[in-house]
DNA sequence: CTGAGTCTATCGATCGATCGATCGAGAGGA
DNA sequence: TCCTCTCGATCGATCGATCGATAGACTCAG
């Protein structure tokens, strides 16, 4: 077997399709109704299968929790690596991660959403490696962050608590973002970076950004 | 009856000593695990008590959570009126609410927590009623910011867009500071006062703010 | 081509545990 | 005798998870 697709806990292959109406539905539930309350059945309901061949498709109900953290967070590291591996101006490449944070986290509200707010529903065997993958990704963020101050383009008066604020204010999209409000996405990415190097202190003339590479970046990486 | 302490859903006076047990108790908990993930037995054990005596000093466990809830927001809002009554500069306006903000945040932040993130978990009935006091209160952001781009104060690329980026950063406080961390609350105020005016595109030079009274406030309002 | 065997996908029924909530009873002070 | 406070016992409902069974598609030896 030279290709694999989708394998529950015995390894056994599965219909793609049905195991992502599984993971779709688990993502709606769990950020509108939360991981705890969300049932088993309502699970089963929303993806149209019985509470029982839900489990023909998933490990416990935490392990798809977990599936589905691991999967967006390894998405997003990976994006963001290649947003600012060949950025070598610290303010292009904060601006190349608020815009990736923007994007991602208003055109997949709903898995962000569970990825920021359920980890508290983890249980201390799969906490550590999910906290793990959040912090190698805000790792990314202070790196871009430091090198600016190094470098004098910015004067947060602290670097960590700038970056603290700035991951705060940026995941906030996933909470309100509408698709028919008054801004198009784009121009609420502009104005977040904006409002960033403001808040970062970024002395002298910005550069108008070119966020086009970052959002086609994000098209590709989250197509389902 | 002149004088009327906590009381249950029949009206019944009750010890204030064990009401408030048991509301930290589920500030506690709801605030750790969810008002999902948390039972009645839990909470029961949290406060040292019978499941069943809990049921003397609340009504259920939602009308517990909207109690806590609504007293949290009356008192947030009431001082968010206080500290900007009587100062005509927007600037200082936002400053007292950034303050007061992170303030509350940190030194409530367990109750805050709840508050910012359990609204989901509110039946219908429940619900609009806490959003129009959320509602109320950030209005009152609205009106400093609104106020400090009139008098071209402040250059904010969007208001509203602004203001939700604000309070999703000064919110985030609530989810990461501790007590024993590098920097004291009254440092970690200034340098939120700073990036907020930073973030809002403040034009020229800011005077030092004067936080005391905001956080005499705090402390006489939340001192329980 | 056929028939037995294998594998995937599905479900109704049901497990023990826990859920939120209530009951009646009792203890103790006013 | 009331009233406040407390609890063990228990209610029906729902929880997450598993069971055995079945239908259908595919495999492969005879």
């Amino acid at each position: 077997m030279w290709l694999s697709g989708p394998v529950n806990k015995s390894g056994v292959e599965m219909s793609q399709a049905t195991a992502r109406r599984v993971r779709q539905a688990a993502i709606e539930l769990f950020a509108t109704r939360g991981f705890h309350g969300t049932g088993i059945r309502d699970l089963a309901e929303a993806a149209g299968l019985s509470s029982a061949t839900l489990y023909h498709y998933m490990g416990t109900k935490e392990e798809l929790l977990v599936s589905i953290m691991r999967a967006s967070l390894d998405r997003l590291v990976t994006a963001a690596c290649q947003v600012t591996a060949d950025v070598p101006d610290p303010i292009g490449r904060v601006t190349n991660l608020v815009a990736l944070h923007v994007y991602t986290h208003a055109e997949q509200q709903l898995e962000t959403r569970v990825v920021d707010g359920e980890i508290r529903a983890l249980s201390p065997e799969h906490r550590p490696r999910i906290i793990a993958l959040r912090d190698e990704y805000e790792a990314c963020w202070q790196s871009a962050i430091d090198d600016g101050c190094d470098r004098g383009l910015l004067r947060p008066s602290s670097r960590g608590v700038a970056r603290l604020a700035l991951l705060e204010m940026c995941s906030g999209i996933a909470r309100w973002y509408s698709p028919t409000g008054p801004f198009t996405l784009d121009e609420l990415a502009e104005r977040y970076v904006e409002m960033a190097l403001g808040l970062l202190g970024a002395t002298g003339p910005v550069p108008a950004p070119d966020l086009a590479p970052v959002r086609e970046l994000v098209a590709a990486n989250w197509s389902d």
